[in-house]
DNA sequence: CGCTTTATTGAGAGATATCAATACTTGTGG
DNA sequence: CCACAAGTATTGATATCTCTCAATAAAGCG
């Protein structure tokens, strides 16, 4: 996000560096051939931009290539809820598979650019590769735990807790896609911050600047350093992981 | 629930009268063979016992044959969410499919049972149907949207507006399996509602009261008969659906 | 039938929402 | 390059919803 990793390659999933978390994990190099043979076309979206909306009948899904894209759903009566923010090699549009029309919209919170995965054909040449089809599984059930994880924090954890553990959600995940540690721009408002956590914009503002009043953080606008990293994992009520940079792509 | 819908057989999918909820919507007879092949193990489970445990390594999914689970998140501190509720005809146990282990415990609320579904084994079926292996997508991602659903719920609506929600959620699954129209029982405890709505048991209890008084519902213990539907959809935000007992598969 | 669990209801406390004012950023056009 | 407008963020005061604590009632179970 700060710096985006170097793209060795302009239009292959066989050498894009995103590939250890996207759709390739695992793949031979002749079955990357084959899957760079049906991701050939991608999307660039403008800030604000949509991927698609809630309703559009759905025929591909998509991987972020660069940038930061967000989810929501929305009531009738204005109210929106954030289901998640995707970075770099995450998947988009799973949840449209069930009964083909896309249940969210998908916006770009900077310019941003996603992989089209025809899905039909992707589902064919899954049956054909398991490797590919095992990944695909992978993928769909990590999203099913990562909603979970949200429901537990949304369902169990106070404003507090929700808000330090989103912060180290977002660290983690963007240490393993090699950013710098514990020290990035946050692509979010406020506002979208306190959607995604049920929680509203002065209650992030107020919890931030205890956040920093205690000395577990600092910040500058949308500029975050987390600086006591246990503090806020035991906030969070979470334990660290063993090595959050074990896995880095670039250096 | 209230009765078990006649179950017109022991031992095979293939004439399951689940099947048109479970894994072999769309398939031929013969590829239904096949599946009989594979689904040859079940489980029975008294009330409280576990059809699995967080951290259990994963060799199969479940289908729910009769009865009613709940898969629950547990905190380090002993707070837990409860993230379903599933009927005859739900899978369990997707989201174990990511790093090979449960992430949550299955319980059952009653006495139940469950078919095995050995993954490998299925997977590569799977592979090899392909009407199979788009059924099974179909229903991990109607799992996300589910999820999502809940999302949406926790974070942005009143106690109340969960609650409404919960109950017509409840009723449109159950008359999809052929049970009494918005009439039910209830499988779960106050508290178990209130876990899965992220509210305590007495402010589910007061709510439940104060529908009473509205004249929305009759609650009798845990049996419980929806009265003014429009009034429930109205209050939880909800669209009503077309025809909730278009599907029924006993009379 | 008595014990344990579950559910209801009340009173008061606490966390977060709401309303409101101000300050800070960012982008735009002169 | 500055000034203004529009959007975004912070902070304070108050309101409200839901939680917590407590007592009672009802139901399930051995």
């Amino acid at each position: 996000m700060n710096q985006a990793p170097k793209l060795n390659s302009i239009n292959k999933c066989s050498t894009c560096v995103l590939g250890q978390f996207c759709i390739p994990v695992g793949l031979s190099n002749q079955d990357l051939e084959k899957v760079d043979a049906l991701v050939k076309e991608r999307i660039s979206l403008k800030k604000g931009d949509a991927l698609y909306r809630h309703g559009n009948p759905m025929s591909s899904v998509y991987s972020v290539r660069f940038g930061t894209l967000k989810t929501e759903h929305t009531l009738a009566d204005g109210r929106a809820q954030i289901i998640g923010f995707h970075l770099p090699g995450e998947i988009l549009g799973l949840d449209a598979i069930g009964d083909g029309y896309h249940q969210s919209d998908a916006i770009a919170l900077e310019d941003s650019e996603a992989c089209i995965i025809r899905f039909t054909e992707f589902e064919s040449l899954a049956s054909q590769i398991p490797t590919l089809q095992n990944q695909f599984h992978r993928i769909l059930s990590r999203e099913l735990t990562q909603d979970q994880r949200h429901l537990l924090s949304l369902g169990s954890m106070r404003a507090e807790e929700r808000l330090a553990g989103f912060l180290l959600n977002l660290s983690e995940r963007l240490t393993a896609r090699g950013y710098t540690n514990y020290e990035f721009d946050l692509r979010m408002s406020r506002e979208e911050m306190g959607s995604y956590l049920g929680i509203q914009i002065e209650t992030v503002s107020r919890m931030l600047s205890r956040f920093v009043e205690a000395g577990l953080i600092q910040i500058k606008q949308r500029h975050i350093k987390l600086i006591d990293i246990d503090g806020l994992y035991e906030l969070a009520g979470l334990n660290k992981p063993a090595d959050t940079s074990a896995i880095r792509i670039c250096t």
